[in-house]
Order: structure tokens, then sequence, then C-alpha cells
DNA sequence: CACCTCAGTATCGTTGCAGAAACCGAGGGG
DNA sequence: CCCCTCGGTTTCTGCAACGATACTGAGGTG
């Protein structure tokens, strides 16, 4: 991704289905497992983990485990996770503002 | 992607391979096929249809064939795709930032 | 004893992206 | 006569991500 820069997608993975959402569900503070898994409908426990992991493994997150039961799992945005949230910010107010001429043009597309 | 905002992922596929490389390789100025095949090293005519096809789908570039012996096609930005090289730059920006932080995290994340 | 919680695992199957390689048609060159 | 160009298409194949379902451990509660 970005031709000349360092890739994104492979190596970092923010282009995957599931990373900005996860950003974005622990931007306002730390959260447990089970508290990522109700906003991020449809998300399996299996498919959060590996995310998670991944995220863990490349400095996005840190998990922290309080030993206990019920265990308890807290995740929370590393420095480098929170630098992601500005230019996820921009894409995503691009989105917002240009959903709707993608929508438009695949109609047009689809009807020629 | 991006919770509460529009899909970015799925419906635009600006997360996919190649969609943000071929745009970085349009931004200066329309390409023709085989233009953009060279400095996106590695990609297969068909991936390059594919990615050219939904763009064009998107209306974030436009395809012009001039007939002819041997056939030109020329791709170049719309309006939508330019819109899209800022927020590009600033993903970017972060790549270059932050990929060092994230190698160095990964790599002490494998010796534990 | 049975059941609940939480944070995952284990196993399996599906889907779609990506790549390699071959092929196309029509004209021009050697 | 054969090969080259250009912009693709077609076929085959592998792989990683995604997803559904079931299950675990360990202690507290009824």
């Amino acid at each position: 991704m970005f031709t000349g820069c360092a890739p994104v997608t492979a190596p970092i993975r923010i282009g995957d289905k599931w990373t900005a959402k996860i950003i974005r569900c622990l931007q306002d503070g730390p959260r447990r497992f089970s508290e990522l898994k109700v906003p991020l409908t449809g998300i399996t426990p299996k498919v959060l983990t590996e995310s998670l992991r991944a995220m863990e493994r490349d400095g996005l997150v840190t998990r922290t485990a309080h030993p206990g039961i019920p265990p308890k799992v807290v995740y929370e945005l590393a420095p480098l996770g929170h630098s992601l949230v500005g230019p996820l910010d921009t894409m995503c107010a691009w989105s917002r503002a240009n959903l709707p001429q993608v929508l438009s043009a695949r109609e047009s597309y689809e009807s020629r």
C-alpha cells in the first residue's frame, strides 16, 4: 500500500476488516474483551483474539490480564495506536463525505 | 472499517493491496495500462484489470479507450479519486513515521 | 450437584484475494 | 511464416482471513 512508502496492508494490517474498528472502540479508554465484542457486532471471539494479538504484537495495543476468577483482561491503546486515531479520522471523514458519490457512481455504472 | 462511519474496506475498497498504489501512480496525470503495470511491481494484468474496473465503477478513475491497433487505453483520476490523495498522504506519512516502531515492537514481541 | 461468568481455544468449513501461465485479435516488421 | 505489440481474458491453484459452533478452566452461587 502506498508506493514508495512503507507497506501498510500486509505488515501493519490497518486495511483489514477489524483493526480500524477496534482502534476506534478503544480510543476513549481501555476496554475489556467482552466490552469490545458487543459493539463490534458480528465478530467472533476467535477473530477478535487474533486481531488483538496481532495489534499487540505490532505495539498498537497493550494487553493487561488481571488474575482472578472470573478473569479480567483489559486492552488499551498504546501510544502508537493513539497516533493512528488522527489518520483514521481523516479517512473516516472522507468516507462520510464521499460515500454518496461513490454509491451514485456505482448505480449509474450498473445501469449502463 | 471505521465504526460508525461508512464502510471503506468492503464497498469502497481503499484498504486493499493495490487501490492506494494505483491512485498514487495516477495522481500526476493520466497513464496507460502498460505504464501502470511497470511501477506497480509484481501486479499481474488480471489483478490490475480487476482493480481498475472496480475503481472505475466507484467513480475514482475514468477509462478512455482509443480505438486502433495496437489498442491504447488511458486511465485518469476522476475528481473523486483526486479527493483521496490527501487522506492517502496522511496515512502514508503515518506509515513512514511509525514503521520503525512497529518493527521494533514486533521484534521485541518475537523474543519474549 | 448444576449452573453462571469471563476470556478465550479447538475444530471445521467457506470465501475471496492473489498469483502464474497461457491465450486472444489485428496489424506491422523481419 | 513467425513473432512482436497492446490491453486485456481465461483457467487453474494456493493461501489467508473470516466465520460457526462447541468446548475449556476455575471459582462463586443456588
